[in-house]
DNA sequence: CGTCAAATTGACAAGGCTCAAGTGCCGTGG
DNA sequence: CCACGGCACTTGAGCCTTGTCAATTTGACG
């Protein structure tokens, strides 16, 4: 990484360098950004639905995730994120908010003006490239998403979310794939499954008590990667790394 | 629209200007890509999970869709597609398919070296744009998607379906939202909202009781609009229009 | 007229939801 | 330092939506 001063920025060009060779130029452009830092309490929204955008959010420290609610006030949730990840790259694109972006903890975030990035866009193609497919990854996630609400059972859903979790976590340095923290509440973790909080609480048990998994408070400790695997049909593949 | 002469990109063409302004010129180079032509019987493989993809395939006419695999071999379809849209732009930056493309129908495609369209976008920037909005506008019919098998009963999730069908039909030039044709299977309608043919066929026949559709064959006319975007939980803002 | 896939219907089983009660943990205030 | 309050977690019992299995009908097409 270019300059080694800690920055808003890093886990980000970390995320994108992964399969795009952005050059010094091109990284110190974007280290330049204006930018508005922000705190957000946990499960504050930062974006709801409907909403006219015009800067772009990027998530430093915390979790975050994105959902859209029933008529009858269901809510389901659509993704997680971590520190690195953008919020919401569509409103370069489009000026509404088709979904809402909440806190999971307290989080820190940086806004920039959507219009300082639209030109860096412009002017670095090779950025836009690198968003572009950042983009791809995430309907790529997505995809899978409707897989595993639509077409697994209870056990096999929340452990694929586990594993895709314990992904995300370790590809952004947040632990490793056998042991990190669950920032989200069963609750969170049935609105993102398609469950109800209570079956999520048995699940959890009936994997707990199969030794697949161990946990003490939030943190969970995979015990058995390759049974996991398994009982999850987790094939990571559709996590296109830069994701 | 430019020239008159009817082509394998007009449909798609409509779509992408509908939201982007693109000029003669910019028209005048999508239509000069070299392309092949190639039919489909119904139900064939287009592209499948973990094939190296180097051409991009449009849909010239028929119907087809996505859909992934669980270990289980069930089939979790996550988008439907008519004429005018690209079936794999996710190509243009990811080598490897993660998931299936399969025709519904009998299908025209017109396959063309992604390489070109490559170049193409690289020197016409907005063009590439417009490609980017379509990608944008999938996810969010993906988080759509999502929400519907998560978070829906059956019956809204099947009202659901349909009205997103028929808003793409008619987006399409196939038809008027309160009287279309499904080409697709009651099966082929479970494995998008994540039931099984038998409920589909039940819903579906509550449906039809309720006076909400009417059905002949597999034609359907949707008898009340606004009981039936009650029913679905439809609210259409999602279909941003150049999807 | 025969064939085959799709649609339809019924009976029954089961996975997951609802409702309800109780427990544990942590931050706050006295 | 302890008591309290609130939220998340846990567990049980019974119900309901949807799945499974199986038989039958319909419709398209050769």
């Amino acid at each position: 990484m270019a300059s080694s001063r800690a920055g808003p920025f890093d886990a980000l060009l970390r995320k994108l360098t992964v399969l795009n060779k952005l050059n010094e130029e091109e990284i110190h452009s974007i280290r330049s950004l204006p930018l508005r830092p922000q705190h957000f309490k946990a499960g504050a929204t930062i974006i709801s639905t409907g909403q006219l955008v015009s800067e772009c959010c990027l998530l430093v420290e915390g979790y975050a995730c994105r959902h859209k609610l029933a008529s009858d006030g269901g809510r389901q949730i659509v993704s997680f994120h971590v520190a690195g990840d953008i919020l919401d790259v569509q409103h370069l694109l489009f000026e509404k908010a088709d979904h809402n972006v909440q806190t999971i903890t307290d989080a820190a975030v940086v806004f920039f003006p959507m219009r300082d990035l639209r030109r860096l866009i412009e002017e670095r193609p090779e950025i836009g490239k690198a968003l572009w497919r950042d983009c791809l990854a995430d309907a790529s996630v997505l995809r899978e998403w409707v897989l595993n609400v639509g077409r697994r059972d209870a056990k096999m859903r929340i452990a694929h979310m586990l594993c895709e979790f314990a992904a995300k976590c370790e590809a952004a340095g947040l632990g490793s794939p056998a042991h990190f923290m669950l920032p989200m509440t069963q609750e969170d973790i049935g609105d993102a499954t398609g469950l109800t909080s209570v079956h999520v609480n048995r699940m959890l048990r009936v994997l707990t008590d199969e030794g697949v998994i161990a946990r003490t408070g939030r943190e969970i400790r995979i015990a058995d990667w390759p049974r996991m695997k398994e009982v999850a049909d987790f094939q990571p593949d559709y996590l296109h790394p830069a994701a």
